[in-house]
RNA sequence: GGGUAGGUGGCCGAGUGGAAAUGGCAGCAGACUGUAAAUCUGCCGGCGUUAGCCUACGGAGGUUCGAAUCCUCCCCUGCCCA
């Protein structure tokens, strides 16, 4: 097979939408005979201080990219972040500061190095152009689109439809976005699909820039945990990378079994057509198979291994795990070596409130040291004890 | 600038003088399971052992024995006109 084409198949796997192909095999190409690599962007907001799996679908792209001899631009919207993307949102993000900001990106490289190689890639910041843009720059990119173009979006007519508020500030992301490609001259941009809007922004700014338009490719967005809507902090439906293995290894675990072949298409390398037979087998393993897979790329296989033991442990054989987690509170909490099992429960915080406590005690969700606990007002010689909220809160309480 | 319709718990959305505020979604717990889905049951502001108390319907005041509901001012949003 000619390398064009080698790469090309890469590259197309797992893809949504690839603008255009035709330019980007010339671009491709061209990088062969000149030996120069293709400029492929990627950009986050650091609006939130944690990633999660789903930002993995377009890392794990940005990797491939970078085995096949390409350079990755990582670029970090600190200043975008501040305006808020308007992605399928139907309502404005607040603007965030730029203490929030700076806080969040501390996280983010130490995140993505689990699957990029980010002493090869090069991490850029658009604040350091954004902040300085004059106002004749700025028109002149304001002028290469209209209101109608920009209204057409579906989150923005959405909104307009429903009357909902539209800020002007709103509009103008895609446009800094664009512009953010024409200060990095990328060849390629990726990202979700749900990005599709402002990645086209980017070629159309290229073009009045005089530049050659960037190749923009989109990727298919993970189904979060609740198996509806997208992989997404805000929903609660997301597993962070920064998760323990074993609770992700457990998140893995609960998701429904048709998302299975999404997240191993998008997550993992496993041959799909195996994987698809291994559910019909036996959904239970195919699924343990999964969450090693994935565990195993965050973490290491051993790791893997041992979060999978865990689990059986703690939820197939309703053991106790190996190590449970302490929880220590200070003495001065309670007033002697005895305490009401509602106030343990609160300042252990495996409860939010102490009314919460006693919801959960009278729904024989409170077990200590196995036993279910039926009367709130038992006094208990809490230190020392495990002392477990429903399904999978629970630790050993120790006086401190 | 003028007119008009609105702002209710995480979200949607009822409620027009005496309910911690009908519904729905989401969430949590229990049963059943494979910590899957589906289903059934219960919970779903906080503090307090029952009583009860506090906080809450954009914000600040006011009327009233009593206000999410009435009045005044302010803030915010949509739509129409300019």
């Amino acid at each position: 097979m000619k390398e064009v084409d080698r790469q090309i198949e890469i590259i197309k796997r797992n893809t949504v939408d690839v603008i255009e192909e035709f330019e980007l095999r010339k671009k491709i190409e061209r990088s062969i005979s000149s030996g120069k690599p293709m400029r492929v962007k990627y950009g986050i907001d650091p609006t939130s201080p944690e990633i999660h799996i789903g930002h993995m679908v377009v890392i794990k792209k940005l990797r491939e990219f970078q085995d096949l001899g390409h350079k990755v631009f990582f670029l970090i919207g600190d200043f975008t972040a501040r305006i808020g993307d308007p992605t399928g949102r139907n309502e404005t993000r607040p603007i965030l500061s730029r203490e929030e900001i700076k806080k969040n990106l501390v996280t983010y490289v130490e995140q993505v190095s689990k699957v990029l190689d980010v002493d090869k890639a090069e991490f850029v910041y658009n604040g350091n152009w954004l902040s300085i843009i004059s106002l004749e720059e700025f028109i002149k990119i304001a002028s290469c689109f209209t209101i109608a173009q920009i209204l057409e979006r579906d989150d923005f007519s959405a909104r307009y439809k429903s009357g909902k508020a539209i800020y002007f500030h709103e509009f103008m992301y895609p446009l800094l976005q664009g512009y953010d490609s024409v200060v990095l001259e990328s060849d390629i941009e990726i990202g979700a699909t749900e990005q599709k809007f402002n990645l086209l922004a980017g070629r159309t700014l290229q073009e009045s820039f005089g530049q050659e338009k960037q190749v923009v490719i989109t990727m298919p967005i993970l189904v979060g945990t609740d198996g509806k809507m997208k992989m997404s902090k805000t929903y609660r439906n997301h597993i962070p990378v920064t998760a323990t293995p074993q609770d992700m290894f457990g998140k893995i675990m609960s998701i429904q079994d048709d998302l299975m072949e999404s997240y191993a298409a998008l997550l993992t390398d496993l041959d799909i057509e195996k994987f698809r037979k291994e559910i019909k087998k036996n959904p239970r393993q195919a699924k343990a198979l999964l969450a090693r897979n994935i565990v195993g790329q965050f973490f290491s296989e051993t790791e893997a291994e041992m979060a999978e033991e865990n689990f059986d442990r703690v939820f197939k054989d309703k053991k106790l795990p190996d190590q449970v987690p302490e929880i220590k509170i200070p003495e001065s909490k309670f007033g002697g070596k005895k305490a009401g099992i509602v106030d343990i429960l609160f300042f252990s915080g495996l409860v939010s409130s102490k009314s919460e406590a006693k919801r959960m005690i009278s729904q024989n969700a409170v077990k200590v040291d196995g036993e279910i606990i039926k009367d709130i007002n038992v006094q208990i010689e809490p230190d020392g004890k495990i002392f477990k909220v429903g399904k999978r809160k629970f630790g050993r309480v120790r006086i401190v």
